[in-house]
DNA sequence: TAACATACATGCTGGTTGGTATGTTGGCGG
DNA sequence: CCGCCAACATACCAACCAGCATGTATGTTA
């Protein structure tokens, strides 16, 4: 009685903060989907969670968003496609030694804590909603088709250079690639132990130095590879 | 009011009929529930929808169950757990050739179409739950380390007669193994299109081949492997 | 400063969810 | 032929869900 009057009286008519921000309440929004589709799928995030965890009420949400899917379409274009693109494309752009660089970014998902327990946001949706929604199936699709496209013509280009053995068929290796890292990243979320991944990434480093063209490797990988 | 009367004429006192078998009923509740966890996922799949499936009504359930999390774990322990010892196990048991086992196997998965298009059963629920629920977590770890153990233990018997590479950890590339047939499905459930799932195989048959002593390759695997 | 549009906040609703309390029936021992 | 219990069936519930209608504060323009 004492305790409900006292916040009575605390909040006489409690206001949710207004942002007045459409930019940045978006955003919020954006972020907040992507936690709770990451802790518990599209399916089980619940809008009033999201709401809750972005501090921003239902009124805002059905301002920018249609509803829960077009949410979670955003989700894919807006976070999920570039952090893909960050991570796996961009990096590739213009390198001196593909299988250097791959070899760089595959190591550099060890220091990503997130990956090591919660796996890759882009498998997790693609598993849970590939099946049953062609839009979220769609744009996932498509982020795969642009993190294979990547790492199938750094080899090409490898192969072009000499750096990458010819026998190597470059859209295979690449699918192979995505599939080890993905498989991996399912089985350290299963384990929830970061060895697991730690093992994964030094079995894919093995596999991408046995791409390269026997004689050929760079001084860069003899230096920062070799001797790390 | 006459159709209510018709109605009830008709439908005097509407009974579903009743299987009086339990053991029957229980199995036909642990395969509706695998169908619809395998269609949506655990969270997402509705106890009314699996009732339907199974034809038999939420009394019958809650007899066999104590709740939804029992009947998601019977599904772990009874269907998803002999299914991969089933496929990974059993027909790695006494073995002559590893490789050729583990190259069959593997084959095996393409003329499973259910994998092709919809994921495999254990990695689904593994990515949806293991971060989520400590109890799916363990028993799901239980299947994968059995899968790894039986394809470590495999390799290593194979080193010892000298079909496969002494410079192969065994354990390693069963995980990697694993993360191959994982990731693959993946991809292949992503993108609902046979072909990943076959150009997968092709590689991961590629790869297991390279796990072989050279010179030591059997005339089995002459005979079936290379004269497909 | 009046008029208007933007950017939300709040309250509500119909439908669905897992779960339970209670009713009902077939079969079997006595 | 009776009683009893396993094996369900049915009806119901509170909680939660996505979504919507409506209200309101803030910025912008004339």
């Amino acid at each position: 009685m004492l305790v409900g009057m006292l916040a009575a009286r605390k909040n006489p008519k409690r206001r949710a903060t207004r942002l007045r921000d459409p930019e940045r309440t978006r955003e919020r929004l954006l972020h907040a989907a992507a936690r709770e589709i990451y802790r518990s799928g599209f399916q089980s995030a619940s809008l009033d969670t999201i709401l809750a965890s972005a501090g921003v009420t239902k009124g805002a949400l059905y301002y920018h968003f249609k509803n829960k899917e077009a949410l979670g379409y955003a989700v894919v274009e807006e976070i999920i496609s570039p952090d893909v693109r960050g991570t796996w494309v961009r990096p590739l752009q213009s390198v001196k030694d593909p299988i250097d660089a791959l070899i760089g970014i595959v190591q550099g998902i060890s220091v990503r804590p997130e990956i090591v327990c919660g796996g890759c946001q882009l498998n997790n949706l693609a598993q849970e909603m590939s099946p049953l929604d062609a839009g979220f199936r769609n744009r996932l699709e498509t982020i795969f088709d642009a993190w294979r496209d990547a790492a199938a013509s750094v080899l090409r280009e490898g192969q072009i250079h000499g750096s990458v053995r010819r026998n190597v068929e470059p859209t295979d290796a690449a699918g192979l690639l995505i599939a080890m890292v993905e498989g991996y990243g399912s089985l350290a979320k299963n384990a929830q132990d970061p060895k697991v991944i730690k093992a994964g990434i030094k079995n894919i480093v093995g596999w991408l130095r046995s791409l390269r063209q026997p004689g050929k490797r760079s001084n860069r990988a003899k230096r920062f590879k070799l001797h790390p």
